[in-house]
RNA sequence: GGGCUUGUGGCUUAGCCAGGAUAGAGCGCCGGGCUUCUAACCCGGAUGUCGGGGGUUCGAAUCCCUCCAGGCCCGCCA
């Protein structure tokens, strides 16, 4: 309902003013809708905007698509307050299944995130780009296009090179039940310090990466061997945080397959391209001064190369190519972009995040500073179960470890999606185990209680009529919803859909605590039990596109 | 040094791109509310030079300039 008033309202205002884009907002506290078009006009027509307000006000009064809306000036802005139909309109879709779907789009999109080296487990830095990510992800589906996810895989990396040379240098057995990630790990700290006293070692690895890009058999080999025990853990761990990739893309494919050294036969035709030992791109006309350095001088390709093939595969297989990486891909990814451009090539879309830092400083996979996400998800796992055994003393144990493991993923993707991607951040356990107000499982909570509702009330005939502020308040909320995804997906920016779901909870939680449901009678009490219902499918829409399970009781 | 980015009550933050009506929340603090649909809740109170300064505008947290502070980047790493 709310997508559609509002074009109801901005076609009216277009036709009454010959504006093709008038001004038109959301209303906030002062109405439902509001528009600010009598200051535009004011300059124009040289005349006083409170003035025009209320003669535009007249005019729309008028208007027959607009019959339900009560308009109003205040001052110089044009209020539009919705009526019963609205509340009526937004109730009954929202008791549906499926709820906030936008209409089936034909553009097919390819979202790559995470993508995170190979060489150690993620850590809460990594799961930061999951998140932002997979909220992406679960978005434009719910928005109608068809998403394919990729982890693109580092598979021939300095970093592999040095965890394959440490896995055939040092001790490197596994330890027991030690997962394949923090495996890998613990073998890549220890060959940098072995790099740290002996740097003779440097030419070695050096040699790994040669032969991997001649295609060495030996030497691949031991390279897939390596990076797959990591994929492995990775694949463990996403799968706890809910986020899936419908394909892992490896790097070394890249190669194999002949796109590299197309692309880089490309680039050679371009001005831009200069081979002086190495070679690199010019991209100073896109200002960017920095050198794009493609192949090194002993003829190995460098990572952006392989981006670039990866990337051009991707522009021609998908309608739009986005990508989430963390800020410090701020510059490559400016380059590969340029790049492409030269190439006449489709550009990637990037969203970028800003870094989350430990209180003591950066993390660093190499010097074994970080948190994993393993250990972020193992704790607030602990504290959950510790929360929900308090609270629910009839549940027996394994029913508690169940929401405790729902709830801990609950409060982790909340508490990293809710905060907008630009901002860095200083990784706070007090945070991270708070289940309470502006958290994932308060938003959880309030959909248990509409479950708990709904459950006692039984069958009901669903009504509409609603009088109560904390009941309308809800209601409009509901019809937000819709266009709070459709915002989302245009600005690429998941933190939108964390906020509103919050603000739902915060209104249901309000209206919970003043309306009876299930002792009022008659109209009044179908009428609050549809609330109800719309709410809860509201909330639990919401919560699935955050990645969250809308728990039934916690 | 250059580039990008962030700076909003004690703390965490929304709002900024597409400028408008008293700057929203949460935590913490103070005071209330469970024989009532799950108190992971709700209500009330105190707390703000929207980093500083200048500018544009009828109007600036929002746009521009400048300064200050934090983060990131500036590899033949990825």
């Amino acid at each position: 309902m709310y997508l559609e008033t509002f074009e109801t309202i901005r076609q009216a205002l277009a036709a009454a003013t010959g504006i093709e884009h008038p001004p038109l907002a959301d209303g906030g506290a002062h109405a439902d809708f509001a528009s600010t078009i009598a200051f535009d006009l004011a300059k124009e027509l040289k005349r006083p905007p409170v003035q025009i307000a209320v003669e535009l006000a007249e005019t729309l009064a008028g208007d027959s698509s607009l019959q339900t809306i009560r308009i109003e000036t205040r001052g110089p802005y044009i209020n539009f307050h919705t009526g019963d139909d609205f509340v009526r309109g937004t109730l009954s879709q929202a008791i549906l299944p499926g709820y906030g779907n936008l209409p089936v789009k034909p553009e097919r999109i390819v979202l790559e995130h995470t993508s995170a080296n190979p060489n150690g487990p993620l850590h809460v830095g990594h799961i930061r780009n999951t998140i932002i990510g997979d909220t992406l992800v679960r978005s434009f589906r719910k928005a109608g296009y068809p998403v394919e996810v990729q982890y693109y895989v580092n598979d021939m990396g300095r970093q592999i090179a040095i965890v394959v040379w440490g896995f055939t240098h040092l001790d490197s057995a596994p330890r027991e039940s030690e997962k394949g990630d923090h495996h890998v790990a613990r073998v890549y700290i220890a060959a940098n310090r072995e790099m740290e006293a002996d740097p003779a070692i440097v030419s070695e690895v050096d040699r790994f990466m040669q032969k991997v890009e001649k295609g060495d058999a030996e030497t691949v080999s031991l390279f897939r061997k390596v990076v797959s025990e990591c994929l492995d853990g990775f694949r463990e761990t996403l799968s706890l945080l809910h986020a899936r990739h419908d394909r892992f893309v490896w790097e070394s494919d890249f190669i194999r397959n002949g796109d590299t050294s197309r692309v880089i036969d490309r680039l050679k035709r371009q001005d831009e391209c200069h081979q002086d030992g190495t070679l690199w791109i010019d991209l100073s006309a896109a200002g960017i001064e920095k050198e794009y350095v493609l192949r090194r001088s002993d003829g190995t390709t460098v990572y952006a190369a392989r981006d670039l093939a990866y990337h051009i595969w991707k522009g021609r297989n998908f309608d739009r190519v986005i990508d989430v990486l963390g800020a410090d891909h701020k510059l490559i990814g400016s380059q590969l972009i340029a790049t492409l451009k030269l190439l006449g090539e489709r550009t990637p879309e990037i969203v970028h995040f800003e870094f989350v830092s430990l209180p003591e400083g950066s993390m660093s996979t190499r010097a074994g500073k970080f948190i994993s996400a393993d250990e972020l998800i193992e704790e607030v796992t602990r504290r959950a179960f510790d929360e929900v055994s308090a609270r629910r003393k009839d549940l027996d144990e394994e029913a508690r470890w169940a929401i405790a493991r729902s709830v801990a993923i609950a409060a982790i993707r909340y508490d990293i999606v809710k905060i907008s991607p630009e901002k860095s951040t200083v990784f706070d356990w007090k945070e991270a185990l708070d289940f309470e107000r502006q958290s994932g499982p308060y938003i959880q909570y309030a959909h248990a209680r509409a479950c708990s509702i709904l459950g006692k009330a039984g069958e009901f005939e669903p009504a509409f009529t609603l009088s109560m502020e904390s009941e309308i308040a809800l209601a409009k909320h509901i019809a937000k919803f819709p266009w709070v995804l459709a915002n989302s997906v245009r600005d690429l920016r998941p933190h939108l859909i964390a906020t509103y779901a919050r603000e739902l909870a915060d209104l249901f939680n309000v209206f919970y605590q003043f309306e009876p449901v299930l002792k009022s009678e008659g109209e009044t009490k179908n009428s609050r039990l549809t609330l109800v219902l719309a709410t809860k499918n509201t909330l639990k829409e919401a919560l699935e596109t955050l990645g969250i399970e809308a728990l039934a009781t916690m």
